[in-house]
RNA sequence: CGGAGCGUAGCUCAGCCUGGCUAGAGCACUUGGUUUGGGACCAAGACGUCGCCGGUUCGAAUCCGGCCGCUCCGACCA
C-alpha cells in the first residue's frame, strides 16, 4: 500500500477523550475513530490488524476439531425468552439492543450466541452418534454497556470469537473444553502475550466452572491473584485465600455493651476497644432482590459482593441506602451487627467469623458495640460460606505459598456451560438405550477486537505501537527519503514491487515529506520492521534495515533485507498448529 | 441509573466569571520560497451553524431554561 493514498492520518497531539495509552496511541496512529460512544470505526490498518488476529484465532479453533460458521446479529426475542435470559438482559440488565421490528416483532442485537447455537444444534443433533460438535464464529457483537470506556477495551460493538461445544457426558464436555483451553494458551502465546489463565467467576453466562484468559497490564481493569509457589490463580472476585487463625483458648466471658461515641470502622474500633483486628465484625447489610441479608466478616477482612450475589443466587445486589439502614435498625451507618436485626433478616457470615469466641459486632444502636458476643449463646449460628475477599499477602488456597496481584486485560474466557441451555431449550440426543439426554455444553468466546488494544496496552514505548510480525497491518514499512531525486525514486518504487512480488506485505511511505515526519510516523504505527531507501542507500545499492524493537539499524543488500523478513515471517509461522 | 465535568476550526485549547461591533492561538491544510536522515523556517492564504432549541437584552460563544452528545468515578463483561 502507498502511504500517499492510504486512508488513517496521524495525529501529533493525543485527543482529549483517550484514557489510556493504547486508545491514544490507536487514535494518534489512526487506527480508530470514534463513531460514538463505545462505537468505532476499524480504520484500514486496524482492518488488517484484526484479520490477522483473526486468522491466527481460526487457525487454533480449526485445529482444536471446531468448524466455522456465521450466525446472525439479529436476532428474535422468542429464543431469549425459551432460554430464560430475555428478562435478565433487557430489563433487569439493559445489556441487550432490543427493538421492534416494522412487523412489530421483537428483535434484539446478539450480543452472544447460546440461544442461537442451540436452537441450531438441537435441530442438527439426534442421537449419541451426532455428538460430539464444535462450532466457532467471528463476528461482531452487540452490548449495551453501562459504562464503554478505554476505547477497544469496553465497546458496545466489538468483534468477537465465539465457539461452542456439544458432548454426551461431562467426561465428553471435559475433553472439548482441554482443547479449547489449549487452543487459548496457544493463541495467546502466538500473539506473543504476557498473559495468564485463571479461575473466574462465570457470572450471567452460567455454568460450573470457567476460566479466564488475561493480559498482563497496569490499566487492567481485572485484580488477579497468583499463588507463587503454585499454579493457582484466579481473578480477585472468584478468587479464595487463606488467613492466619488464631488459638480460642480464653474463657467464655459474659456478653457486654460498650458506649464508644462515633467509633465506627474496624481500626478505631480495635484501638478503642484494645482487641485485635480478627475479633472485630464487620457486620454489612445489603438488599439482595429487595431482601433484606446481612453479611459478616472478621474486621481485617473485606467482602466479596460477587460471592455473596452468587450464593444467594440473586439477580440484584446492593448496599442498603443509609437511610433505609436507620429505618430497619434504628442506628446510623458503621454500628450494624447480627443481633436484633428486623425479622426475617437473612444472616450469613464467612467461614473465618465462625471460630471465633468472646468477638465484638455492633449493636444496632448508634455508638454501642457488643463485646465478648458468642455463637450459640447471644445468637444462632448463621449460614457460613466464603465471602471474603481475597486479597494479595493471603495465603494460597491450594498450598503453603502466599498470594500476589496483578492487575489484567480479559481476553478470553472459556466456560462450563453444563446443560443450562440444551435444558431450557430442548436441545437433547438419544443415548445407546434410547434414553433422552440433555447435551452437555461449553462455550468459549475471545475479544478479537480488545485483542489488538491489550497488545498495545503491553507492547508500545514513548514514540508509539509496537507490533510483533504476526499481527501487525503490515510486515514491513518501506521509507522512501530523497524522493525528489529521480534514481531514488526509481529504486525505492523498484523494492517496493520486489517486496510485493515476493509476498512480503509493505506500506510504501510515498509521501513528500521530511524525514523526520516519516521516522516519527513509522514508529507511532509500529510495523515491525522498517526499510529505508535515500539518497546514500540508493548511491550504494543497498538498503537501510531496523527493527521497531532495536535502536541500531544495519545497510543491507535488498536480497539480504528480503531474507531476513522472509525468516521473522516464517519463525513466526513455525508456531502455527498443524 | 447515581455522582462529577465538558461541548468554540481536522486536533489541542484560549475567550465565558464581568454580554459589545470582522471569534482567537498552536498544530494540521493550500500556495510560493529557503531547507531536507528524527515531527524545520519565512511569507501569503483557506478553514467556524461557538452542540441544538428557546428565553433575557439595543446586542449572546458569554447570562437563564430545556434538550442532545461526549468523558470521568461506581455496578456489567470478550
Amino acid at each position: 500500500m502507498r502511504q500517499s493514498r492510504h486512508i488513517g492520518k496521524t495525529l501529533r497531539e493525543t485527543p482529549k477523550d483517550a484514557q489510556t495509552i493504547a486508545h491514544s496511541l490507536m487514535l494518534r496512529a489512526g487506527y480508530i475513530q470514534q463513531l460514538s460512544a463505545g462505537v468505532y470505526v476499524y480504520m484500514p490498518l486496524l482492518h488488517r490488524t484484526l484479520t490477522r488476529i483473526s486468522q491466527i484465532v481460526r487457525e487454533e479453533m480449526v485445529a482444536a476439531g471446531a468448524e466455522e460458521l456465521l450466525m446472525p446479529a439479529l436476532q428474535p426475542k422468542e429464543l431469549w425468552e425459551e432460554s430464560g435470559r430475555w428478562e435478565r438482559y433487557t430489563a433487569i440488565d439493559g445489556i441487550m439492543f432490543a427493538f421492534k421490528d416494522r412487523r412489530g416483532s421483537t428483535v434484539c442485537l446478539g450480543p452472544t450466541h447460546e440461544e442461537i447455537i442451540t436452537d441450531i444444534l438441537r435441530q442438527e443433533i439426534k442421537s449419541y452418534k451426532d455428538l460430539p460438535k464444535c462450532a466457532f464464529q467471528i463476528q461482531t457483537k452487540f452490548r449495551d454497556e453501562i459504562r464503554p470506556r478505554f476505547g477497544l477495551i469496553r465497546a458496545r460493538e466489538f468483534i468477537m470469537k465465539d465457539a461452542y461445544s456439544f458432548d454426551v457426558d461431562e467426561q465428553g464436555l471435559e475433553v472439548s473444553y482441554e482443547a479449547m483451553r489449549k487452543a487459548y494458551h496457544r493463541v495467546c502465546q502466538r500473539l506473543g502475550f504476557k498473559y495468564c489463565a485463571v479461575e473466574a467467576d462465570p457470572g450471567a453466562i452460567g455454568g460450573s466452572g470457567s476460566q479466564e484468559f488475561m493480559v498482563l497490564a497496569d490499566t487492567g481493569e481485572d485484580t488477579i491473584l497468583f499463588c507463587n509457589k503454585c499454579d493457582y490463580g484466579a481473578n480477585q472476585e472468584w478468587a479464595s485465600s487463606v488467613i492466619e487463625t488464631f488459638p480460642q483458648n480464653e474463657e467464655i466471658k459474659p456478653i457486654q455493651e460498650v458506649l464508644g461515641e462515633g467509633i465506627i470502622k474496624a481500626e478505631p474500633l480495635c484501638k478503642f476497644l484494645n482487641l485485635p483486628m480478627w475479633k472485630i465484625t464487620k457486620t454489612i447489610l445489603y438488599e439482595a432482590d429487595g431482601k433484606l441479608v446481612a453479611v459478616m466478616v472478621r474486621g481485617d477482612c473485606d467482602i466479596n459482593e460477587v460471592k455473596v450475589a452468587n450464593y444467594l443466587k440473586c439477580k440484584s445486589l446492593r448496599l442498603l441506602a443509609p437511610e433505609k439502614i436507620k429505618q430497619l435498625t434504628g442506628a446510623e451507618v458503621g454500628y450494624a451487627g447480627p443481633i436484633g436485626l428486623p425479622e426475617g433478616t437473612l444472616i450469613i457470615a464467612d467461614n473465618y467469623v465462625k471460630d471465633r469466641i468472646n468477638f465484638e459486632c455492633g449493636a444496632n444502636k448508634t455508638n454501642y458495640h457488643n463485646i465478648n458476643v458468642n455463637f450459640g449463646r447471644d445468637l444462632p449460628y448463621p449460614e457460613f460460606g466464603d465471602f471474603k475477599l481475597a486479597e494479595a499477602g493471603d495465603g494460597c488456597p491450594k498450598c503453603n505459598g502466599k498470594l500476589d496481584s496483578a492487575r489484567g486485560i480479559e481476553v478470553g474466557h472459556i466456560f462450563k456451560l453444563g446443560t443450562k441451555y440444551s435444558e431450557a431449550m430442548n436441545c437433547r440426543y438419544l443415548d445407546a438405550e434410547g434414553k433422552s439426554r440433555p447435551v452437555i455444553m461449553g462455550c468459549y468466546g475471545i475479544g478479537i477486537s480488545r485483542i489488538a488494544a491489550a497488545y498495545i496496552e503491553q507492547n508500545h514505548d514513548d514514540k508509539g505501537i509496537i507490533w510483533p510480525i504476526q499481527i501487525a497491518p503490515y510486515h514491513t514499512h518501506l521509507i522512501g527519503l530523497n524522493l525528489e531525486e529521480k534514481n531514488v525514486s526509481n529504486e525505492a518504487e523498484r523494492i517496493y514491487s520486489v517486496l510485493q512480488q515476493e509476498g512480503i506485505d509493505v506500506l510504501y511511505d510515498d509521501r513528500q515529506l521530511r524525514a523526520g515526519e516519516k521516522f516519527s510516523d513509522a514508529d507511532l504505527i509500529g510495523i515491525p520492521i522498517r526499510l529505508t531507501m535515500s539518497k546514500r542507500t540508493a548511491e550504494q545499492g543497498k538498503i537501510e534495515f531496523k527493527l521497531r524493537t532495536e535502536k541500531k539499524s544495519e545497510v543491507l543488500t535488498l536480497q539480504e533485507a528480503i531474507a531476513k523478513i522472509k525468516a521473522i515471517i516464517k519463525e513466526s509461522e513455525s508456531k502455527k498448529s498443524k
